[in-house]
DNA sequence: CTAATAAAGGACATTTTTGTCCTATTTATA
DNA sequence: TATAAATAGGACAAAAATGTCCTTTATTAG
């Protein structure tokens, strides 16, 4: 569904915001390792969250990644999506044709189009606040 | 979503079906120019789908790949996706959490599933028959 | 039986994705 | 101001996916 680097950045990206919330500002190795997953290659993705406007950096002695309360209410899954995968997910024919729509479809479209319908809904209305809340209060996990 | 060989696969798949309607035979040349891809990787795909008994294969002159009219209504994508790309959509957690589930679940395990069934009822209930009608029928396209 | 045709399959090549390492830049603090 | 801590970024490495080529095997028809 999502590639590596898109699923580190979402992890990375979560927990990133749970640790904002205390006002802690974090390091990459510290993410890392709080999301099991490799340090160098976590840096180049969350260059590109930064990039991005989706997380924001701090150089130098007690720098490190933090996100502002009202970004964690705006920034939302599909964001984070896009800033990695590109908008393939949301854009590209299920079967892989070049050309594929309803004038011209392919024997999958239309039920592609549902399925890929629902899941963009549900990746625009998913928040970084929702998703840090519910770790916070010890419902959900980011590792293992 | 898919991998490219799944793509390629359902596509063959979904061609051969047509053909047999017809009671022809085709071979990888024609499916491959037909579905426009590359030949010999197509060929291998074939070979994944025959060894799955999803399609039928005869060597030597005259020969090709076929699906017996019965097949056509058993066969289902879910079936095609799982030969290709194994269980992995349906299986594995959408953050890539190797242990992710209703009692450790990732920030997202549970909207995640919500899509996925939705992917899977999909898959199950779309038989290569009806498919291959829709192509029949001039409604839908397997190039471009 | 022989020649030709088609799939099966192994080995290899290319491209993309994933991952690592090292240096440069920025910045806080002693 | 010097040092150390942190991200930024480029170059490289490894692994996986995609794609090609060639040989073997089966089968049909002359």
């Amino acid at each position: 569904m999502f590639s590596k680097a898109c699923e580190y950045g979402i992890r990375a990206a979560v927990y990133i915001a749970l640790q904002s919330l205390d006002g802690r500002r974090v390091s990459v190795t510290e993410i890392a390792e709080e999301i099991d997953s490799p340090v160098a290659f976590t840096a180049k993705i969350l260059q590109q969250l930064t990039r991005n406007n989706i997380v924001h950096s701090v150089k130098g002695p007690t720098g490190g990644f933090e996100i502002e309360r009202e970004d964690m209410d705006t920034v939302n899954l599909s964001m984070i999506v896009k800033a990695i995968d590109g908008d393939k997910i949301y854009v590209g024919c299920g079967l892989g044709l070049k050309e594929c729509n309803a004038s011209k479809p392919c024997p999958l479209h239309d039920k592609f189009v549902d399925i890929r319908n629902d899941l963009s809904t549900m990746l625009k209305s998913t928040s970084l606040y929702e998703l840090a809340t519910g770790l916070e209060v010890g419902l959900t996990y980011l590792k293992r």
